[in-house]
This record gives structure tokens, sequence and C-alpha cells, in this order.
DNA sequence: TTGAAAGCGCTAACAT
DNA sequence: ATGTTAGCGCTTTCAA
């Protein structure tokens, strides 16, 4: 693999010290502020010399230090935003990810990514990190209760947009998703199948859209008169495994929900994975809040409440930039809606009594 | 939403400029030089100091610039680095963006994360882009066919690490995995479950990636006797909807395939999709590269080559920070493993001479 | 049209 | 133990 050739442990290509503007300034031999003005394009420089300085540049290989620069321009902009997300690694937050760095890229601004974990502390720790980057601009997705640790960035100018979950203690642009409209949806959608036993399975109700979620639910059971049970609804669930245990107890016990509600991806899959164990992935029905990919090739195909990350994404960095460029209005809330996407597992009609594998329809 | 009062347009809560090392050496009423060492946690200075300026530097909310910073510094460093990957949004680069900055967190290290979309050109620019905001490394996924570009670079001593696709023209730093023989273990399981026509359904040749499946794709025939057949041979797959167009017709075609081996995840999607729209998704027989989530939930289980995203992620991160920490030993390409899972799809065994939902086994 | 000098916020080197 | 001065690479200001 290595194809450059060494000398006594030297490398043949010498590191060499990066050029900057005085290095291209004086092979050129012109004004620093000549080149300055070559390299940023600014006008009222003869053709003669905007080669010269090309040429030298080109030789040097000049890049110019944009950080510096930056630190004297009066306009002070880093040219980056800073991401705050659950995990990047999550496809709910890569495609926020992927919509904010496309509304980024096309002003030439550059996304710092990092991940949370759901660990308040990191969200603090990796704003605070940002912030000495000096970064033009914070999207959070709120992983800790409150926001107050953002008053002293929020004074100096810095737009912040919160994103999937409200900001507490803070006033300041959000996009959200009708987390409420959205679960009644899904609850209501199973109780027009027929449904009267449903199980709500959710994460933490710390967590803003999980409670929304919740409550959602709770609402279209009481609108149609529905008794809740507490036995039916679930709490804490935080990934696969969990929910995958909670689902498999559930159905397991006595009176069994016939219908399940799952209100976060994980959940919905751990779901998916206990009723298959149990065989009743055809006999209880599904309907998840948050779509995902290959829902619709899983068998039964899964009918979710779908929001859309990449909406959620761009209208975010959308909002960030319009406060940069200088809109004071009002922080705005923005609550993008969510579409049910029918696809088998959340028509299936109540089994009664069925425990594993039973029949008869309601 | 509006709960901070406004007056007249004027935000109630003044922006204020950002305080410096100035301001608070000012108001702790101390030299700035004092305030530099508290802040860095120099060692040299009395309690009651330290007391003194932490307590002005909380009042005006001080968070030192780290660039301005290292502006100055000896051991200059952005602490930050550059991620090119072909898309953030996708669950491959994902997972090789979370390794990064897990690694990268333990350092104080702030990611920078950008999307090519196999596009050559914006491989460059965002690389320029990093380079002018003077990343301490760069760890790139090839997009283009070339990478001399990087040779400027690479003089300032900025460590390189090219992940999945090894690098042309530049003799750097690489983490792999091994494309060959995993294409060749999966053909051959094909072979060994009683496959003759198997189809090979890959990306652009101009991948890397992609023409070394095949080429192992190819060796597992060869070397088990077994002809090859130019009209199972896919090419140029780039998304689900090629993928699923070409399986479509090749399998309704005469003489179809018994077998597919998908040489890319979203060939593998596509191709599942073209299965299920003919029904024969238990019949013909299916091995993909690279896993996916929820492979296992479909229906049959698909068997796939592994990769270990995490890994490649991780041990990229940890070969720029050895760099950065002074190693300068000969650039390595490390070869990651691959593991053939088996779930269902890749053990189905031919079917001579059927075509749709037809029967006997070979 | 061109360039010299000052200074952005910070650290290094050198006082005191 | 504390402070002063110069200077990082660049842009701004202002002069030529």
């Amino acid at each position: 693999m290595t194809t450059l050739s060494e000398f006594g442990g030297i490398a043949a290509t010498e590191i060499r010290a990066r050029a900057t503007m005085r290095d291209v300034a004086a092979l050129a031999g012109v004004g620093i502020k000549t080149v300055s003005r070559v390299v940023n394009g600014e006008p009222g420089v003869s053709a003669a010399m905007i080669e010269r300085v090309q040429r030298a540049a080109g030789e040097l290989n000049f890049i110019p230090d944009f950080t510096a620069g930056s630190l004297r321009r009066s306009v002070r902009r880093s040219n980056s935003v800073g991401l705050v997300l659950a995990s990047v690694d999550n496809p709910f937050c890569a495609a926020i990810h992927r919509a904010v760095e496309d509304v980024a890229a096309e002003r030439g601004v550059a996304v710092f990514a990092a991940s949370t974990d759901e660990q308040p502390q990191r969200e603090k720790d990796l704003v605070a990190a940002f912030s000495s980057r000096r970064v033009d601009g914070l999207i959070i997705s709120a992983s800790g209760v409150d926001q107050n640790y953002l008053n002293p960035e929020l004074q100096t100018g810095t737009p912040v947009v919160m994103v999937d979950r409200p900001p507490v203690g803070i006033d300041v642009d959000t996009v959200l998703v009708d987390n409420l409209a959205g679960a009644k949806g899904a609850t209501n959608h199973l109780l027009r199948a027929g449904h009267r036993r449903i199980a709500c399975l959710g994460d933490l109700p710390t967590i803003a859209t999980a409670s929304q979620r919740r409550a959602g639910y709770l609402r279209a059971l009481a609108d149609a008169g529905v008794p809740t049970d507490d036995r039916l609804l679930g709490e804490g669930l935080h990934d696969i495994d969990a929910a995958f245990r909670a689902v498999h107890r559930l159905l397991c016990e006595e009176d069994p929900p016939t219908a399940l509600f799952t209100s976060q991806n994980l959940v919905t899959i751990g779901a998916i994975r206990a009723l298959r164990s149990l065989g009743l992935q055809h006999e209880v029905a599904l309907v998840g809040f948050d779509d995902f990919p290959l829902a619709d090739l899983m068998d039964p195909a899964v009918t979710v409440v779908a929001q859309d990350p990449t909406a959620i994404g761009r209208v975010a960095a959308e909002r960030v930039f319009a406060r940069l460029e200088g809109d004071t209005a009002p922080p705005r809330q923005i609550v993008l809606p969510t579409q049910l996407i029918t696809r088998g597992s959340g028509e299936i009609r109540p089994h009664h009594g069925a425990t594993r594998g039973a029949a008869a329809d309601g």
C-alpha cells in the first residue's frame, strides 16, 4: 500500500506549512490587501493583478483561513451551524440532518452534527462546544426538560430553532409535528376497526412527544366513550428490547389487547417482534407512530402515522437562515401535519378472547 | 407561543455583544492573561484570583472563542474533523458517522458531516469547505475516481483517512471491507445450495466496491466451474427503482436465474420488491451485500453479507487521531472482515424452469 | 487601483 | 503569582 517512497522515516513529501495571504502577496510581489481582494472577488483590481495573484495562490496551494477572516469581518459569521439530535444514527434524525445540510449547503454553511443519546447533560455540553466554535445558529432536538441554559446564547442573537420537541423555559422558533392529532387519528382508526381493548405503548412521559401521543390516545378513547385500562398503558419504553418484553408480557396476560398503538419507531419494531414470536401478527392490530423503511414489506405491512422528518429539517434550517437574514418577528411555532398510511396491520379486526393464533371476528 | 414581551418590535431582551476575555479581565480587575489562565485551567493562579475571575466570567456569560484562540496556539488545532459521505441519510453512512462522532467526542473534537450524493465535484467542494475551516483531519468515502486533489491538503500534514472505498492517486490510511471475499462467500453459499444460474446485480463498475464484489462473484463461479452468462450480470443499479426494474425484467425473460446476488443495500431492497411483485420471493434465492434493519423480519428473512459500519467509522477515526498524535508510520490499509448471516432467503434451493409460483425442488 | 496600519479574540514569550 | 507585549491570518479603515 505504500507507494510513495520514504527515506529514513522522513516522508518524501515534506510537510510544508500552509501558505498564508502574506506568502501569496510576497510571491506575487503585491500588497496583502490586493490578495485579499482577488481571493474574495472584490472589485477594483486590474485584470493583470488578478492574473498574477491567482498564479501565485495556485502555486502555493493557498486556501484562505475562513475562521481567521471572520474574526475581523464586520458581519462576523463562522458559516457553520450546530445540529443537536438524539442520534445521527437514527433514521428520523438522519433525515432531519440531511435536510438541514441541503438548506445550509445552498448558503455555503457547514453543519456540525452531534448526538445526545437523550442525555440532558450531553445536550448542554454539545451546545457549549458549538458555542465556543461560534456557530451562526443552532438546531436542537431537546433531550433535557429545560432549555434555560440557552439564554446566554440567545442574548448574543444566535438563532436557535427547536425541532420535534417543544422548548421549555425559552421562547424560540419551533418546528413540531401534530403529535396529539396523529395519535388521536391512529387510535380512532383502530376504534373504527372495532377495537375496544387498545394498548398504548410509549416512551417516557417526560419526553414531550411521548406524552402528547399518549394524550391523543386517551382523548380518542374518551371521545368514543371507551373506558381506559391502566394495564394497557405501557410507558418508559426506550428501545426495541424493552418494547419487545412489554408487548410480550401484555399479550400473555389475562384479557389481552386486540390492538396496539405504538408511539415510537423502536417501540413499533419491538412490538412487531413480540407479535411474531407469539404468532399473533395477523390477529392483533398495530398502528405505529413514525414511518420506517420497509414497513410496507413486513407481513402484515405496517400501518403508521407518518411524520416528514425532511420537512422538519428543511423548515427548521429555513427559520435559522431567516433569522440570520434579519427576521425579527416573534418566535413561531410551526406544526407540521402527520399522515396515516394504511398498509394492513392497522386494519386487522378484533379477535375476541384470542390469546394466540385463535379465530372468530368481531 | 410568544411569551417574552416585545415593545415596538424591539425584543425585551437586548442583544448584547458576546463578552471577550478583555471584558472579563476588566470586570474582575485583572490582566487578560490571568483570565486566560483561569479559563484554560493553567496552574499558577491563586485560589482567590480563580474565584474572582470565574465570578466575572459567569456574570458576563463568557464563552471563550475557541477558533480565535487556536489562531495563535502553538499546536494549532481547530478540534474539528470533516466527514465526507455518500449521504448522512444512508444507514450505512450514518452508522459510520456515529462511530466517528463517538471517537471524536472523547477528545473534545466536533464533527462536520456532509453528503456528496456520489458526485465527485461535491466531494472536492466539501473538502475545500472543510479545509478553509481548517479541520484537523478528514475522513472520506470517495465518490470521485481520483483523490489527487487532496495532495495539497496532505502536504500540510492534515491526516486523511479513506473509508469504504480505496483511494486513487494518493497514499493514505484506508479502512475497507473485504468486498471480494464477501462476494465470493455469498456466491459460494448460493452454489452450495445447488444454484447454477445466479444473477449478480450491482452498482456502476466505476465504484470500486461494486467492481470488487462483482469480481468476487465471478471468481466463485470460475472456481466452481460454473459458466458465466452476461445476461445475468446487472450493472449501474443505483437506486431501488432501477434495481426493481432490472430484477423484474430478468425474472420475466427466458431462462431466468434461480438465485440473485445483490451487491448493495438499495439493490437488495429493489430485488425484494421485484420478487414480491412476481410472487417469487420463496422460489428465487437471494443474498444481499450489506445488512439492513429489519432484514430478519422480511418474508423470507434476508440472508446477507454483513459489514460493520460502526467498526469502519471507529477504526477510521482512530487512525486520524493516531496521526494527529504523531504516528508517522507508512499509510496502512485496514481490511475488515464481512460476515455471512443466513436467514432464509439465501437457503432457498433452485426451482428449475420455474418462472412464477412454480414448484419442484432441484 | 493599490497598499500600510490597526485590530478581531486569543495565546506565547517574556517581563515583573 | 500576575501582567505586558507581540502576533496568529485575516479584514477594515484610511491614505496614497
